[in-house]
DNA sequence: TAAAAACGAATGATCATTCATTCGCAGCAC
DNA sequence: GTGCTGCGAATGAATGATCATTCGTTTTTA
């Protein structure tokens, strides 16, 4: 959120990403945000095209914000293994942190725009970035087990993923130490 | 689907089950579903209360037929990791070969349907199923590292779900060998 | 022919989006 | 300072679409 240009612009985006956050896509009508926002419900139109463009903008304003936390002290040249633990602990923080970020993230990636997103990842033209890197590198070197990166990725982020979603509904309760034994966890899942 | 009493009951939650995987809960209003059933939109609620209850008929209905699957020739007696593989393997199978209802219960899951499901299952009094009783066990004999039974299915359990949804989003081509390989990793997380 | 089942148009709710109107203010003349 | 003018920003009621659900009517069944 923060900087943005314009106060109402802010303010429209912020309004959209803690509704859907606490109730889903489908518990943000534009009129809601609007209020919300406290910003009539044509002035949104005036910012976003539609309320597509506006939910793009906010993922694509987070996952901007994810990659530039996620590479401050990032061990760049260190083993596969230090790399892997050090992305697993910044994402599982990361959504203990920023927990409606984290949830706004989820809804996107449970949704036709997340499919979407996924598809372009493994398909698209678009610059790979530092996890899949990770991966490639470490299946070469015969690191980590000879299996497809799309499995790679399942293997161990989902979990964490899911292990995020159980602790801010209260399933779990997650600490410094529960996060590092579930990261290493994964990492046990895909080593060699 | 199949012995359903009422030739339409059957035709209405087959239609439903087809509508739901294939576009998602908001991709099967309740008229599409009538004429996909070769139904009008009113004979539905002869026969459900209302959608939501239909939709959770049709979930109790494929758990039910789950578990039944899961239990033949269930390793019972063996070792945890004897057991974990043959739930993990029939469970990726399972989906493969029914991917209609594999694609409906990832929307359930991912619903507020799923949460509530979630919240019951692990605080409910519900009697428990066998993989928690699986893990249960594991933990107590320390087969499998000391975490809460809520990590452990995370970690096992999130991965395979998302492999499945790789294959039949053609991410991924999944053959028995590398089936084999992800649930092996997949325990390899857990295990001590 | 009477009861049961099925029908499907109508209802009322909820949305995203539009657009005719109003607002607030910068610049200007006196 | 005061009054006037023009214009982009903001408004929010209206629009049209989409749903789940209802109910008066028709058809089927026994």
């Amino acid at each position: 959120m923060e900087i943005e240009k314009g106060d109402k612009r802010c303010a429209i985006i912020r309004a959209t990403l803690e509704l859907v956050a606490e109730h889903g896509f489908h518990g943000a009508p534009m009129a809601a945000v609007a209020e919300r926002a406290g910003v009539a419900a044509g002035t949104i139109y005036r910012y976003f095209e539609s309320k597509d463009v506006l939910i793009q903008e906010i993922y694509h304003f987070l996952e901007d914000r994810f990659f530039q936390g996620l590479m401050i002290g990032y061990p760049e040249g260190q083993p596969a293994r230090e790399r892997f633990l050090h992305i697993g602990k910044f994402l599982v923080h990361y959504c203990m942190e920023n927990p409606l970020q984290a949830r706004f993230l989820e809804q996107f990636h449970n949704s036709p725009y997340g499919i979407a997103h996924r598809r372009d990842k493994f398909y698209g033209t678009q610059d790979k970035d530092v996890i899949y890197e990770l991966f490639a590198d470490a299946v070469a070197t015969g690191t980590v087990k000879q299996l497809p990166l799309t499995v790679l990725f399942s293997l161990t982020f989902s979990p964490l993923r899911d292990i995020c979603r159980d602790h801010y509904l209260n399933f779990t309760m997650l600490d410094d130490d529960l996060i590092a034994r579930c990261v290493e966890a994964c990492w046990d899942a895909v080593r060699k």
